[in-house]
DNA sequence: AATGAATGAGTGTTCATTCAT
DNA sequence: CATGAATGAACACTCATTCAT
């Protein structure tokens, strides 16, 4: 019937192709609903092809896992880790940076993924909670530390400051891209940041000393 | 063996008990992985029994939702309607009457469950962002517009507002369920949210300076 | 299109005829050639049917096995416990019960298709290997070693001969149905059978005291 | 890592070796179970290599057959052709060289294969039937008619005395691939074939009486 | 000759839904 | 009303075979 696609060989482009497609159909209905053979079509190869790749569907949700939130945590850190300015400042460029990850909904998915499917899977559960919420707080606990041993913040636990951080930025990413077929009045991520810094900075201040 | 359950008339009440039944099958396994099987088993009927009061599998998720949020959003707007103090203890009750409902995982299941399958069931989506997202914003908006109005607060744009006052208590909800087999240091909730109602009135106060 | 098979209730006959045409189809095929599909369309059942019998298709094998071998068995021991007669005859009567057996090549079928399958199954090799061959070997084994003490045969081990009792009437069973479809010049089982216990007895009888 | 073995022009050894590393996973894993990659990774070729030299799975199993049985066969009856002895002492090398094929358990699997799968490929169950079981048949049947006509052996239908003389051992060596994993007390072959030739010499030697 | 990436038909098993009782 | 046996479409995964290199 059709000319047969052809055979081209992709040898080491494919892993990081198949996980491109998974995310996009992942993102698109679910990690129970997503068919083998939705992420073949997609990534353009047969459905036996994914599977000289990844062993099977949960390995590539895993993958997919690694290979998206891993890096940007990684250059998160390393970022901070030469940062000289005040704490404020580096939760400022914490905050811009974790914005510029939560604008691409792509990135946001997996989360969203894991969040949904941390029931079923706890080892995957177990990774992202060590490995990416717990890096993440524990990247803003430190800034804000720093912040209190300087002077430059008030007496706060910094490990529940740094879930008040985060849970804006999170919580509107999940909801951007939960709702976004359907929202009317869409929020600015950039005003709604701004606000969050302001108001947070503006509390975390030492009292006005009398 | 065991004495069987009474033979009582129970038609009014099975629709309920198999809500009930849904919900926690589902919060288990999730909405792809529920069985109807699963949901009978647990409801105490068969699996055809399920077919006499809901269609599908889909109808049962949205009458779940609508079941358990739609009440306590009723009580809090009543609640807050009569509510004559400040904005700022408005705020507190608010959130008191949230954290009540967030400190039950099978309430927070709900939500949970449709983040995950918003992009499956968009008119669920649609359901859930206005009768549910939109009036809990609008009820928190208003009090703080009133707070602003009565120079209590800051000027800030009370939509923004109302969503920093919500994420932390939503996102550690969604967090405490999702993790809660295997965290090791978990955070009290409680303290959390004092932390947070601490900050955000403190950041939202009119600025010292006369 | 065609008008849909009429739902038949027949929970209690079901698993048998299931079997049946189980065994069937191993016949013609072998276990691994044989389809699930195929065991259902020749039992007039939808594929799901056999699912709420047998858990898988290995299941429905060790349930084969043990439907059609132990009940010859359980006959074969019963009617050798109550009988009178001579060593010799008890020999002859075993033989004959096993040729009425080994004459039905779907009973035959079933030690073929565990031979063939043994490798693959170890818990089946064992199951088969005890109950079957181990019972058949003992019962054998037992009639020598009455005929032994009685000074009706000659000193021999009666496991051995036990052996070589079975042999050529399991073997030829074997061929029978291995070779049924192609064979040119069939042996007569009972000449066959005839011929070994004559060989067979001649042998055991004591020497010709001199 | 490991010394590569040495690229030696093997062209005319690859067919061999195949065969081989064949038998060996058939043995293992039976015919169905039995994968090509499986077989390329024994022979340490790869999967498509087999394909240069078998057209297809069923090519390698015809072929292994023909080269495994055959040659055993020829020698046997070069052996009798020449054999001066008497007819008791050429069924006693019949059985002698027939033991020490089947004490090796790769050659026993062949026809335990060729058992297995006649049904499904009556071609090679006709070329085994043939020539191997007809002409084994022929060769000791002639044995045992030289022996009646001899007047060394008493009258008796040497076709069925012949399939009598393999049974057990065919019987056995079947047996012992079959359960050779889990056999708990294993019987001797040369035990079991040594009491063999006596009790079936023995039942064969003409009428004491005069 | 040899490779091994790619294919796609095939199969065991699951499960939402139906319906005869 | 209630049951649960029966259905059949769906899907993850396998593997004999092909073919570009």
């Amino acid at each position: 019937m059709a000319t047969p696609r052809p055979r081209t060989r992709r040898k080491e482009a494919r892993p990081a192709e198949l996980l491109e497609a998974a995310l996009d159909t992942f993102r698109a209905k679910g990690f129970a609903a997503t068919r083998m053979e939705d992420i073949a079509a997609r990534a353009g190869v047969s459905k036996g092809t994914i599977y000289l790749y990844y062993p099977s569907k949960l390995a590539i949700f895993e993958a997919l896992v690694r290979a998206n939130l891993l890096p940007n945590l990684d250059r998160m850190e390393a970022a901070l880790a030469a940062f000289p300015g005040s704490a404020a400042d580096g939760l400022r460029l914490v905050a811009r940076s974790l914005a510029e990850v939560t604008a691409q909904p792509r990135l946001v998915a997996v989360p969203k993924l894991v969040l949904a499917e941390a029931g079923n899977f706890p080892e995957l559960a177990r990774f992202y909670r060590h490995e990416v919420v717990g890096r993440g707080l524990a990247l803003v606990a430190g800034i804000i530390s720093r912040g209190i041993a300087a002077g430059e913040f008030r007496e706060v636990d910094p490990e529940l400051a740094a879930r008040l951080f985060f849970a804006p930025v999170i919580l509107a990413a999940l909801w951007q891209t939960t709702f976004a077929a359907i929202e009317e009045s869409p929020v600015a991520p950039s005003a709604l940041l701004s606000l969050h810094l302001d108001l947070l900075l503006r509390s975390l201040a030492p009292e006005q000393a009398g």
